[in-house]
DNA sequence: CTTCAATTTGACCGCGCGGTCAAAAAAATC
DNA sequence: GATTTTTTTGACCGCGCGGTCAAATTGAAG
């Protein structure tokens, strides 16, 4: 059996290549839709040898959710109490569609556990999520109560956030059969979700802000 | 073996039972997810028995595809050039939420559908949901010509219909993990989207509407 | 070169899958 | 009530699944 953590030079590759392979097969099948010999295949190993490094197909899963998470939370812990309000939620829309753009494995693999009733991240959706949520909830309803925002539903405005970032990702497939060839999907994205929120949120008539 | 189009009673009945009982399967687990047994057990019949009325599952699948796609591109087919362009625009905001709301399961089915690459929906995808989404898009595209709406990407605008409303149904585990109780997830959705594309649709500026 | 641990493999297992089939049971028809 | 058609069922099949294991191979250390 492999330590408990990479050691040798040829687990780390292996345990990497098995890492890849399983978020290439999970994102696009699913978790009970992967296959062991899909992943071993795709990773240049045979199942047993698989096997050797990850105890079971849920392991490999497990790992590759916990490594996600961390990831996919940290643009929303960069939103700053000291920035200016409509900046830094601009700014969160961009790393999401970044992260959309660059890690859309990552965001179909999320997808597709929520999708199932996310039976593999209740306790992450309710002890790290939701805490975090709030707090940046929080943060957003007093920018508004100064004033420096348009008066909206903080939760609701980071699930539209979340939805219409992650769309691109997700739902690749039916944006690219609409738009048709000849098309970069993010840089649109990026242009009309910047105009999308930034209209959305400027606050106007008395909740206008202050300095003008 | 059945008669092509449902005769009888009983044929009525347990192919209705059937499809009721897969879309419940089918969007909670994906295609290949779900089970045979798991079906024939939630419509109350054997798994031979199941095939009596069906071919495979494929063809329960796809039988449900095709009657979810029209339900489901209806409310855009209803957007109406001759209506007042703001009304129309969060009329059919309004409708693709109460279909998440309604159908949930249906918007499930097709989330999963898209994520797995769209295998069973490529056709459809462009023959019936391009066109029909170019068509609206260059209406929309007229009501901003004439300064009507504010000026934003037409397809885009309605990903991100499409994106913020489908979002309560496919990640509905998550966003009741991150409200908590005492929420009505679409209540607050609701008013929230009301306001987030009515204020970034409002003409502004140069852009104004000539009669305000 | 030897030794010993780390790695890889082929053969295998039990199970659940989608699907078949012949025969029994129920309905419908006369 | 006999007959015919529709519906239901239990037994079964081949296959691919997640996973195991003993043995072979490779690599590192002396």
């Amino acid at each position: 059996m492999p330590r408990s953590r990479p050691k040798t030079r040829i687990q780390q590759k292996n345990s990497e290549a098995i890492l890849e392979a399983a978020l290439e097969v999970f994102s696009q099948a699913g978790f009970r839709g992967a296959t062991l010999d899909q992943i071993a295949e795709r990773a240049g190993l045979s199942k047993p040898n698989l096997l050797y490094y990850f105890p079971s197909k849920e392991a490999i899963h497990a790992e590759l959710i916990r490594g996600l998470l961390k990831v996919w939370l940290d643009p929303l812990r960069e939103l700053d109490a000291a920035g200016d309000p409509m900046d830094e939620i601009l700014d969160y829309v961009r790393r999401k569609l970044e992260l959309s753009r660059d890690f859309p494995r990552e965001s179909r693999l999320f997808a597709n556990e929520i999708l199932q009733g996310a039976p593999r991240v209740q306790g992450p959706l309710h002890d790290e999520l939701k805490p975090l949520v709030d707090d940046k909830a929080a943060l957003i309803a007093s920018w508004i109560a100064q004033g420096r925002l348009a008066p909206v539903d903080p939760h609701h405005l980071i699930f539209s956030i979340w939805a219409t970032t992650q769309h691109y990702a997700d739902f690749d497939v039916q944006v690219r059969a609409v738009l048709g060839p000849g098309h970069d999907p993010y840089a649109e994205a990026d242009s009309f979700l910047m105009t999308l929120f930034r209209n959305s949120l400027t606050p106007r008539g008395a909740n206008a802000p202050r300095d003008a």
